[in-house]
DNA sequence: AACTAAATGCAACAAAATTGCAAGTATAAC
DNA sequence: GTTATACTTGCAATTTTGTTGCATTTAGTT
């Protein structure tokens, strides 16, 4: 199904409207994936005011509509599960650069049977990591040799 | 080895003085375990100022004597490998409590073959588990059938 | 005991997030 | 299509969280 009438419906399921700033903040989410709300703020200023971004993305936690994600001891946002596969992600720390990392069987059961030392059952999970690219990887070397 | 020692040594290494406020800190850390900045502060008023707490958390992640722990989207502060054994943590959803889980060699591995796939050298990683707790779970049984 | 560089506390500032409320607008009923 | 109204928004003000500059204090050395 089109995400928008996704979005649309998680809406009106919730008795809420459909509006310009909601829209707005969805579309940029769509076009630009993972995002910080700072760059979410300023991509949609000049239509959509920061508290009413706040707002927004309190609304579509809320509902299951984006996901926050710590990148570094800060957190960003992206479209949930509902629009993207399950995923985590790694950020190298040469250049910043985050991809994503489909998640994987073997993974899930191995934190399953990790929640099950501890008598809690498992609701949901993060991973994330840390390390370097293949490019930046080859770029140290080449300066190294040189 | 005595912890403190561990604490002074690491001070020392790095030409940084043992001052009351990184006592007092460090202390705290031992005392209670992960908690927030603001308990930090909250727990050490009247003896450190603020910015200091903020200014020997700085100092200590840098030596590595604490790290950072995302729960819930906002991070607390725990004491480092040094001083504990790597673990992770899961977080009760009904009482919020917040339990140590070991770091088992299975996940380590997953992990390892996770990041293979991206192309990347793996330097660290971070997991977060989110549940309910055996005292919650049963509590909640228990009133249903009243 | 005196010296000195490092560290602290205070005050001021900056950034991030939240709240209250008047004005605007999406939806449903006509 | 208009109208009514409850939901949303934008703005201003405030709170919370984190940072910076500088005079004073203190740990560690001589």
């Amino acid at each position: 199904m089109k995400q928008e009438k996704l979005l649309r419906r998680a809406l009106e399921d919730n008795g809420s409207r459909v509006t310009q700033p909601r829209l707005v903040v969805f579309r940029l989410l769509q076009e630009h994936g993972l995002q910080s709300i700072a760059e979410l703020i300023s991509r949609s200023s000049g239509t959509v005011d920061r508290v009413s971004v706040y707002r927004v993305i309190e609304l579509f936690e809320k509902l299951g509509i984006v996901r926050r994600v710590t990148i570094g001891w800060k957190y960003k946002l992206e479209l949930s599960e509902i629009f993207l596969d399950h995923h985590h992600h790694i950020t190298c720390l040469s250049c910043n650069k985050v991809v994503a990392v489909k998640e994987d069987e073997k993974l899930e059961k191995v934190i399953d049977r990790l929640a099950d030392g501890t008598g809690f059952s498992l609701s949901s999970h993060q991973l994330e990591l840390q390390g370097h690219c293949k490019t930046c990887r080859e770029r140290s070397t080449t300066l190294q040799s040189s």
